[in-house]
DNA sequence: CCTACCGATCGGTAGG
DNA sequence: CCTACCGATCGGTAGG
């Protein structure tokens, strides 16, 4: 967003700082990526960064945080309000396709560079994480003591199968593909679904 | 494999410097990797290594094309023989898990690094995971086409979602897990077909 | 495989 | 935000 990706851009906030770095992390990784290199997006001098940050690993902290946060609230909100077992999975799916949709670049970067952060980090994001997959286990869990989803069924498998689907989708998700992010999750779901629904 | 990981070790061979740069690319990334950490691991100096190899990159192009082709040797073969289009589609999920539970640092290489090469082998891996990917959707295609499978199903979709839980795995999988690599294969499979065969 | 070293570049700082 | 620069470290080489 913001301002431009390459050559001169005029008026620099931190937030155009934050966008250029995570457009440069996502397509060279975060070790890939110098502070020159974000310096010259913004056209001004690696030195006059130093002003907005106080370290090149600050800005990746922000972006993962920010993510992470995104999609737990996200979820958070899919699985609070009433609705079956099934219009909840499917609500946690589509915010996940809409978080991947929305902020693109920044969940490339979540994924991909989560595990550099420092210790502390490291045990919040995975303490999100787990929390995060809970509220699918959770849904499901709830379908099958329903009854709405058939007994004895793998509840753990069937979780990986279609969060894993959702994990995946920021390695080739784009937006000038031919489905919506609706269409891709709600896909996900139904196929899943139907090896769980009773019938 | 082979000799130490850290520390001193005797006979160094080109295998050792390989198993050795696989398993710190897959702990800290190609780039945050240095040539004096893999030096260091072998017992040796840095400028050392440059008798065995020509270039860092040339041991992260070998690490990633040796998992792409064994990926892509195990899928021929599943697809090869006779069998049903659900049997098939097991073999090509249980390929996948055992290349990812043998081989598991460098296959964790091969997913967050193979964009980093250069545009040769970059476009060589694309056209190889393109193959892959195939296999799966000739095998699911089969199935709808002999009406083992719903008809009207989304053969692209169920394919994605079968094959992102695979590829999903490598972020999980431990030896050290309640569940075999095929126990793993054969839920997945079951859990998408129980949605795609006829009933 | 070692010693010794190279030019380049890294993240970051001082002082305007 | 710039100029000027820092110590450290990078991948790689020469010549044993």
């Amino acid at each position: 967003m913001s301002t431009a990706a390459s050559g001169k851009s005029k008026r620099n906030s931190y937030e155009d700082l934050v966008d250029v770095a995570t457009t440069l992390f996502s397509e060279r990784g975060y070790a890939g990526t110098t502070v020159r290199m974000i310096a010259d997006a913004l056209g001004v001098q690696s030195g006059s960064l130093y002003s907005h940050i106080s370290s090149k690993e600050e800005v990746l902290k922000r972006i993962v945080l920010s993510v992470a946060q995104e999609f737990l609230d996200g979820a958070r909100a899919a699985t609070e309000g009433e609705g079956s077992p099934e219009e909840r999975l499917r609500a946690l799916c589509r915010n996940h396709l809409s978080v991947v949709d929305r902020r693109q670049a920044a969940v490339t970067v979540y994924y991909d560079e989560w595990r550099k952060l420092d210790e502390v980090a490291v045990a919040e994001i995975t303490a999100q994480r787990r929390e995060y997959e809970q509220h699918f286990v959770g849904v499901v869990e709830e379908g099958v003591a329903s009854g709405a989803f058939v007994k004895g069924a793998d509840v753990r498998m069937a979780v990986l199968l279609v969060l894993s689907a959702c994990n995946w989708t920021y390695q080739w998700y784009t937006r000038r593909g031919p489905m919506t992010p609706e269409e891709i999750s709600d896909s996900f779901v139904e196929i899943t679904l139907k090896g769980l629904l009773r019938r």
